[in-house]
DNA sequence: ATCGTCTGAGACATAATTGTCTCAGACGAT
DNA sequence: ATCGTCTGAGACAATTATGTCTCAGACGAT
């Protein structure tokens, strides 16, 4: 059976997520094809790459578009931006889950494509999250981009608490978000 | 002038902090070397990465010891343990970005002496956390797990800010403590 | 049955990195 | 001045990954 370009991506990208330094060989042996099959799809190992980060970068931009990012940093009302967020947040966990690899390959800060790609979409974060303090649904004193990383951040400590297994998959959007939003500090933290 | 392992390793860790996959001839050259020198200070590409997450570790485990975590870990009142995690937040942020290189790196999830030491040290947090949760300092309904790679995470996102410019030094330990302990919620998310 | 297409296996050259080794020179101590 | 130590430069073999190429066989369509 012949196996397509998205069938390698997604087969790579997942052996890469355990072994982020495996060759072309080991790739294509996870692939379950041969060497040569590899490398008729793509024809160098740093366009593997770039294709890789594309496609994380779909991943990504169809998150944004699905949770209505753009519709959220345009609207004024609380709502629908915590609606908006919400929902981007349920789908960037899955989303770091399946291409978490890429949050700290190199790979990706390395092309300018996928620079300029991914510097655009986090922007549409950015102004969503502007808007969410122009709300008042996010405190106002906290840079915008601060506020973009500190996602970025958390999401990483996501994937991180379910690749050892700390917690469960259907408490990880709760976790998220409670710690996004209100914090670690309990109640005698204001007492 | 000659050069010590200690000025090999704060070289080294420098320069790859920008560059991660530099090879020993680019590292010798970074820290001014030749290629020869740098094998008679360790002999083997692996014994310098592993001496550079010795080094990390050390920092990290110094960070803890003079933040007091094994007496907060041990304590029952607020007050101090709010003085060691303020502390020791302070200190994390310097090690992050410093040696923040480490915090994506592989080698440290390879190497079992590595892998045993930083478990053991993000025990000692884990603990600290949980004395915070009975001292009512931090939320009780958050795995302490969790919390620990919360603060991973935002220390990802502390790097990463420094690294890009966003923020300015001076403001990022407030950032990360607020958003750690208040969250990014603004006053029209509890009105 | 035959054609065209795709595949796996493997040979091959190339390049980059690594680790070892040698040798000559710099340098400080005595 | 001389010794011992350390260094840089560079040669060297070994390893590894990469990219290309060829060839024979599988497979489906006609």
């Amino acid at each position: 059976m012949s196996v397509g370009r998205e069938q390698i991506l997604t087969a790579a990208i997942r052996h890469l997520n355990e072994d982020p330094t495996a060759s072309m060989a080991e790739l294509a042996e996870a692939v379950g094809i041969s060497r040569a099959t590899l490398h008729r799809h793509f024809s160098s190992r740093d366009e593997l790459m770039v294709a890789l980060g594309h496609r994380a970068l779909a991943e990504w931009e169809q998150a944004q578009e699905a949770a209505g990012v753009a519709e959220g940093a345009a609207s004024t009302d609380p709502e629908e931006i915590r609606r908006v967020l919400d929902a981007l947040l349920e789908r960037l966990i899955e989303v770091a889950d399946a291409y978490g690899f890429g949050l700290t390959d190199h790979a990706m800060a390395v092309h300018p494509d996928l620079l300029r790609r991914s510097d655009e979409l986090e922007e549409r974060e950015v102004a969503l999250f502007a808007a969410a303090q122009r709300a008042g649904l996010l405190r106002a004193d906290l840079p915008p981009r601060w506020i973009s990383n500190a996602v970025f951040g958390l999401l990483v400590a996501v994937r991180e608490s379910l690749r050892r297994g700390e917690v469960a998959r259907r408490d990880v959007h709760h976790l998220l978000t409670t710690t996004f939003f209100q914090g670690a500090a309990g109640d005698g933290g204001r007492a």
